[in-house]
DNA sequence: CGCTGTCTTGAGTACGATCAAGTACGGTGG
DNA sequence: CCACCGTACTTGATCGTACTCAAGACAGCG
């Protein structure tokens, strides 16, 4: 939990957090007017940096506020009944965490930087009072609640090892294509074992599959480099992909 | 979608379809003050019955209207590329269905009738209007998202069978007291072949782990009648249950 | 250089799926 | 009322995917 005091003469260049943010078509602020984006500069504070495998928040904290990536990836995960980690995500840039808090006002699953990150915190309540006199701000938030709805469905479903490969492998691809980056040759933020655990399989497995997707020449990789060699070929074995 | 004209002498009844509703207290008008609801009332119009099989909405319909459950049982589904069914969740009096729709503005399931229903049709847009207006009803539509988060994510967890089939049974009991029935002793509503899809377990799988749970006396099961016998001991068979 | 953690590879196993009967129920018509 | 049928459910036998256990390879780092 690292909210460091801000200095004085960095407030007024802050004020301006979403206006001026690269990430402004991706995150919370996507469509709205320049008017409406500079009154959520008002109730956004920049936070951290938080180094990996520091907490953003934990299980049982009191729900105040959502965070947007800003810098970084961070990952989302719950330890089960059985003492078992399960990740629930992985959140990059301009993608919202804590939306599963906001029901029972209590976090629901642990936040943790998987390399170093910073974030923008939004305190909920202002945030919703916000949303209540900005109409496409309001129809955002439900979309963003809406589409992690869709998400958490997808990964639900009963799907092979390739399958599951696949569609990380390409659900990646596409969410750092929308951020700039290089659809098809990408460096993995988490170990295998994240992955793993994400895609509910065994490390091994996982590696196994990264073997057989290379062997096929589907994807050249390297630890955690990975190069997609044939987008179709993977869209073929994969039988959904979020967004 | 069977959405008849309904005679004008029912109209003046009808305006009343919430604040008049036993359900006021588990369905979306939970915590809301009388008059709130009543304009609630001014937007909500029932719908049905649907027959058993009968759908209120199909993948890539126009998303139009959230709509509550007022009687019977819905069930959710998708059908993946391969070809196969995948029950996303079944709806019970009082929860709300086409959430996950609101994001591309177009339904990402399939809901149908597991036996006859009747819902209520709460049209989006002017749903979020009122919601704008009205502060508690704009927290309630956001902790409403934020559940269906929350469950999609348990759902999606690595569970073993019997981790899965128990906290069915369980989810299913807690549900079924909130809306005043008997806790321990229930009829299912479903065939196996769906508890299966939904638990993303075959058929048989169900069928025999409830056979041992039977046979090590926490449940008594004929047919779809179900009668929890230990509910404790299926408690520390669940890993997690939503809600 | 050796230590540590990550990743890969191999061998054996187990859980749940699939395949295959067989049974019981519920509806229909005679 | 019973005979018939179709569907749902159960039970048994076999199979296969992915897990577990185990060991070794490789990179990063003190």
């Amino acid at each position: 939990m690292s909210s460091q005091p801000v200095p004085a003469d960095l407030q007024r260049r802050l004020r301006k957090v979403c206006s001026s943010c690269s990430l402004l078509e991706l995150c919370l602020p996507m469509g709205l007017e320049r008017e409406d984006v500079e009154q959520l500069d008002e109730l956004v504070t920049p936070q951290g940096p938080l180094r990996a495998g520091e907490h953003l928040y934990r299980v049982g904290d009191d729900f105040k506020a959502l965070y947007a990536v800003r810098s970084g990836y961070l990952k989302t995960y719950i330890i089960d009944s059985a003492g078992r980690e399960q990740v629930l995500g992985f959140h990059l840039p301009g993608e919202l965490v804590g939306l599963d808090a906001i029901y029972p006002a209590r976090h629901q699953c642990n936040a943790v930087a998987l390399d170093t990150a910073t974030v923008c915190r939004m305190p909920y309540e202002q945030l919703a009072d916000l949303a209540a006199k900005i109409p496409s701000l309001q129809r955002q938030m439900f979309r963003l609640l809406s589409k992690d709805i869709h998400i958490g469905q997808i990964l639900s479903g009963d799907f092979t090892a390739e399958e599951r490969v696949s569609s990380f492998l390409l659900g990646m691809s596409t969410r750092l294509r929308q951020r700039g980056y290089s659809a098809t040759h990408f460096r993995l933020a988490m170990p295998r074992r994240d992955i793993a655990n994400y895609l509910r399989l065994a490390t091994e497995t996982v590696s196994r599959v990264f073997k057989r997707f290379q062997d096929e020449g589907l994807i050249e990789v390297e630890r955690r480099e990975v190069q997609l060699l044939d987008v179709p070929g993977l869209q073929r074995l994969c039988r959904a992909v979020p967004d």
